[in-house]
DNA sequence: TTGATTCCCATAAAATACCATGTTATACCA
DNA sequence: TGGTATAACATGGTATTTTATGGGAATCAA
């Protein structure tokens, strides 16, 4: 059982002609420690890229080998809807990824990038889309306290 | 403990008229790394081509033996068709593989491939079919969302 | 021979590494 | 505590490398 690390705090990017983005000097921090790769794919259900290391997909996958068997539908269908979207991205010298036309399409983002710890995953917004979402987050907490113990209720 | 080796992203590339097919970068890595080669069948299931690393499939066959009782009967004969069906693919200096007239039917591929990343394994599709395949699963996941126990890490 | 497969070369485009600079954050010292 | 020196960072620009892909020569089988 290595170290962990968790992606935190909120940080906005620049976001070039090219799609080059700084990753925050913190996350390239963990992915060093790691020893490990970023890996980016479009969020379910947000308009915004979702991140997290590599180390994470792959345990996802020996998951899904031992849950279920070789030639089960589910398995295909996830393994499909998860690997076949996600992207490995390695970040240079100077600490900048280069995000694909798919996924800044997909988070609507054109020229500025909002980082957002999410502990074991991060994502990635739109300025607009972000402040939207976390207004709605915020009220949706001021009306209903969260609890942990319940987390899967609705 | 090494590295991690995933198949990932969605990559279409050209088919030319010799049926030479540019297998994607990532992908070759992986093959060079583990110092394996490309095997691929046709699905039993779709109409797309299969792919993955020689050393899954030993992976397969040691499972096969060991757990004889936990493949039924028809699983077996399934693997003994995958066996029976698969065929090693080497890439040549420029990365390109050559698909045989067999799987190119199976697939419906004519000009276009499209590798699908699965994590352990990959697909290749035609463009037609791979773009009604992906309707169907995010449809799916869209009225049903897949629970990912371990998505979020232990 | 013909038709197919493998190997090699050429090139355009895309991805990546590298360099330079202004700015911000951090460390250090009086 | 305040002020300055230093390091880290974000970001624009450029150079270099990698990759996909077309075409041709060499090899091989029937």
């Amino acid at each position: 059982m290595g170290k962990t690390f968790l992606f935190l705090d909120t940080i906005t990017n620049k976001v070039d002609a090219k799609g080059r983005v700084s990753l925050p000097s913190d996350y390239r921090t963990i992915v060093k420690e790691l020893s490990t790769e970023i890996v980016c794919y479009r969020s379910l259900t947000s308009p915004c890229i979702e991140g997290c290391t590599e180390d994470l997909l792959e345990k996802l996958a020996t998951d899904i080998e031992t849950s279920t068997d070789f030639f089960s539908e589910t398995q295909d269908d996830l393994t499909n809807l998860i690997f076949g979207d996600a992207k490995r991205f390695g970040f240079d010298s100077t600490g900048r990824i280069m995000l694909t036309e798919k996924l800044l399409k997909h988070a609507e983002i054109t020229d500025s990038a909002v980082f957002v710890g999410k502990g074991r995953k991060f994502q990635i917004w739109s300025e607009a889309n972000w402040a939207k979402e976390e207004q709605r987050i915020r009220e949706k907490v001021r009306q209903n306290r969260p609890t942990l113990k319940n987390e899967e209720g609705k």
